[in-house]
DNA sequence: AGCACGCCGACT
DNA sequence: GTCGGCGTGCTC
């Protein structure tokens, strides 16, 4: 076995396939599949995975592989397999399916050196060179190319005083603490604590008793002492100063309150009977966890866990980032304590590194975390668990554009082990496969404890505005918050916009604030007195006056968080209030820090978007206010009355969790509209067969499969024209069931200086669609590449835009 | 993606 | 005449 393939950290189409290298003989028999190397690729060194081991290369002559990066493969059989599925059903590169499984860490950092030959030459350097190199061998090229020196470089190059290095690093590296430990055995060293001194004395019966490294500051720490007891000791032979790895755990200042399984009503013990059956029985099968707000899915998981645990099996927990909250986290390490490992975007790389090598090193049982989590490399899966299984998020938008439901349903079947899918709003693609018996559906009816459902009123804010009321908040809304002070009860209040105004436009001319890169209002930040994209992220200061007209009466239109706070403050000005967005919870453990606060009763009051919605449980919140219910109504999206029902149930349930009884107040301008109606009377049966037949009618999952491709370019004509041409080659290649749409313009005709056209083409079985689509990436994205257009091909897309 | 190679315009 | 611009094609 001497040649090895390898896929290469180049994600183009012309190189998505593996390369050979000579395996060098002292690494014969120890380089396998899934390790990582680093290989000579042309001129550069660049980071690959082996994919394959063998003896003989069709290609002559082989380059050698330069280095290893791993002691034990970091991609199994199983995970290598399922990199190659997703690039056959998501038209990835393999190397980014591959990168996709394994933390950032892992993935390489490359930088370019130039390095002096030899020393003797060094006055051979061009003139304008001799500067950066004074007193030193190596210059980053960065520093080259930002001096201007890009062609004298190059040239020194070519007469061989320089020579280009190509330096591939890992991200992060394993922590090290420096740790004493004893350096002879226990029983010599009791001998030798009679004569010494009283310092070096504590320091060694410390070190004695604990009968492992100790980090050095901790030593010092604990006993008080200065570094200079241990230089003695270390003189003396008795201790050993040496690099230890260590885990950087971000939950390592939390304590964790054990926690017990919980009594569970029937419907509980009933969906847990049929879990752990199949759990037992080492079968794949899929659940729908079909259970309102409130009616204990966490417990069943829970549950479910410890008979996975009892197998010696493992399990993994997915779980939306946004309800990845320290509650949610608190309720699995309370249970399963030192066996859980926590994957969130909230850690560094660097502790996301660590919980994953928990997990490859076998250390951890139990894996809870957002998407990316589906990759974790466990061998012997007994179940995975999707919570929320509504959640669009579950849905990857790079590349590869991987659905997590789809990639656990993979694993699972692999595995020989269950899928439980849970929601209180399953997503209708998922009802819908219950519905036909390909899942199995395990119902929840009822909340926990008796506990009824919270009491909705829908408000009409037309009817508002005509009995003279302006502000954001109904008389309804606001009475009922004065009144939730007055008990000294808390209320959430939701409202999916942050910001302050949603667009800027004057009142003079007409003219609107926009972002000049992409096709889309800015939105007006208070703080800063900033206009925002919030697609790009490009910024601007407010202007004074309209850059159209000159006119002075700009007219802010549209509410955002930050207008509400402000308005809050006016009309309640005795109530305590916490905003939660993206701006107020930008900082690492700000989110945390705002949620404690919150349970702590230092608020009143908690207003946010969309990361409020799920998961949160506090006892004394009893109402729970929508401002604004038909934001997401209008978008240019299929799923728009979907999500509205989702967000409005998920909203509504964080009311009256506990002893004292709930109550929502949802406002909209659209009152009679199903998905609003039906969500205040938590009817998802009657939303299901609504939105089935709407479904049914326009052609849309799950009575088809949708895949989106989107042509982008600076200039729009290039954009459409390649999308023309693309659909025009389709309607060729695919069957006459097939419906290709367009080209339009994209909804969001332009995002980040570029242009966008889109086709959509719906199906129901196209067995060539695969192929023909992988032809017009070949043939399209390869020739139009030169001209700048690039071709996205999104199969099962969730976001429209 | 880089990087080399190669083929046409404005300068010492 | 050369330097230097960027289009084209390859990387085991």
């Amino acid at each position: 076995m001497k040649v090895a393939a390898v896929i290469v950290d180049v994600p183009t189409r012309q190189t998505d396939r593996p390369f050979d290298y000579l395996i060098p003989e002292r690494w014969r028999g120890v380089i396998q599949p899934g390790m990582r190397v680093t290989v000579p690729f042309g001129a550069r060194r660049l980071q690959g995975f082996v994919v394959d081991v063998k003896d003989h290369s069709e290609i002559e002559s082989l380059k050698a592989i330069e280095e290893v990066l791993d002691v034990v493969p970091v991609l199994n059989g199983e995970l290598l397999d399922l990199g190659r599925h997703l690039t056959e059903t998501t038209l990835c590169f393999a190397i980014s399916a591959y990168q996709a499984m394994l933390p950032a860490a892992m993935r390489a950092k490359y930088e370019k050196v130039l390095r002096l030959a030899e020393e003797e030459r060094r006055g051979e350097l061009p003139d304008e060179l001799k500067s950066l190199f004074a007193g030193r061998t190596e210059v980053a090229w960065n520093e080259v190319e930002a001096a201007g020196l890009w062609r004298a470089a190059q040239k020194a190059v070519q007469q061989g005083v320089l020579e280009a290095v190509y330096n591939v690093k890992d991200k992060a590296g394993k922590k090290m603490v420096k740790s004493a430990a004893l350096a002879v055995s226990a029983e010599q060293a009791e001998q030798a604590l009679h004569s010494l001194p009283a310092r070096q004395k504590e320091a060694v019966s410390f070190l004695l008793k604990r009968g492992e490294a100790v980090p050095i500051a901790k030593l010092q720490a604990t006993l008080g002492i200065s570094s200079a007891p241990l230089k003695a000791l270390v003189e003396k032979g008795l201790v050993v100063v040496r690099d230890v790895e260590v885990y950087r755990d971000p939950y390592a200042h939390r304590t964790f309150q054990p926690s017990e399984p919980l009594a569970l009503t029937p419907a509980q013990a009933q969906a847990l009977a049929k879990i752990t059956a199949s759990v037992r029985a080492g079968e794949h099968r899929t659940f729908l966890l079909y259970g309102v707000t409130g009616s204990g899915k966490t417990e069943v998981y829970m549950q479910a866990i410890e008979e996975v645990l009892r197998q010696g099996k493992e399990a993994i927990v997915l779980v939306p980032e946004i309800s990845l909250t320290p509650q949610m986290v608190e309720r699995f390490k309370s249970r399963f304590g030192p066996k859980v490992a926590v994957l969130h975007s909230g850690l560094s790389v660097g502790e996301k590194y660590d919980e994953w090598r928990k997990i490859h090193r076998k250390e951890v049982q139990l894996v809870v975390g957002a998407r990316s989590a589906v990759f974790a490399p466990f061998e012997n899966l007994g179940m995975i668990i999707i919570d929320e299984e509504h959640e669009t998020s579950y849905k990857q938008e790079e590349m590869p554009r991987y659905h997590a439901r789809d990639v656990a349903i993979y694993r699972a079947r692999r595995h020989g082990c269950p899928v439980v899918l849970g929601s209180a709003t399953p997503s209708l693609e998922t009802f819908a496969r219950a519905a036909k018996g390909v899942y199995e559906l395990l119902e929840l009816p009822e909340r926990v404890a008796d506990r009824a459902l919270p009491d909705v009123h829908v408000v009409d804010m037309r009817e508002e505005l005509r009995s003279g009321n302006r502000s954001m908040f109904s008389r309804r809304l606001l009475d009922e918050l004065r009144l939730r002070l007055d008990r000294g009860e808390q209320a959430v209040l939701f409202l999916n916009r942050r910001g302050y105004s949603t667009f800027v436009m004057c009142r003079s001319c007409g003219y609107v604030v926009r972002c000049p890169h992409c096709d889309i209002s800015l939105t007006y930040h208070r703080a800063g007195e900033r206009m925002k994209c919030h697609y790009c992220g490009h910024e601007e200061p407010l202007v004074p006056r309209c850059p159209s007209c000159g006119g002075e009466h700009l007219r802010f239109f549209g509410t955002g968080t930050q207008k509400v706070e402000e308005e809050l403050a006016k009309l309640l000005p005795k109530a305590r209030v916490i905003r939660m967005d993206v701006d107020t919870t930008g900082r690492k453990g700000a989110h945390e820090e705002l949620l404690s606060r919150f349970a702590a009763k230092e608020a009143d009051i908690l207003l946010g978007t969309q990361m409020i919605a799920k998961g949160l449980d506090f006892p004394d919140v009893t109402l729970v206010g929508v401002l604004a219910a038909d934001t997401m109504l209008h978008l240019p999206d299929f799923r728009a009355a979907e999500k509205t029902f989702q967000l409005l149930t998920q909203v509504s349930g964080r009311a009256g969790r506990h002893e004292l009884p709930g109550q929502v107040v949802i406002q909209t301008y659209t009152p009679d509209h199903y998905s609003i109606q039906l969500a205040a009377r938590h009817d998802y049966r009657s939303f299901y067969r609504r939105e089935m037949a709407l479904r049914k009618a326009h052609g849309y999952p799950p009575y088809y499969y949708l895949t989106l491709i989107t042509a982008a370019h600076q200039e729009a004509p290039a954009a459409a024209k390649a999308a023309e041409k693309i659909a025009g080659y389709l309607r060729k290649q695919l069957s006459n069931e097939a419906i290709i749409l367009g080209p339009v313009a994209s909804p969001l005709a332009r995002l980040h200086d570029r242009y966008r056209y889109q086709c959509m083409i719906k199906y129901k079985r196209e067995p060539n669609l695969s192929a023909a689509l992988k032809a017009v990436i070949d043939r399209y994205q390869t020739d139009a590449a030169h001209g700048g257009v690039t071709i996205t091909v999104d199969m099962n897309p969730y976001m429209m835009m």
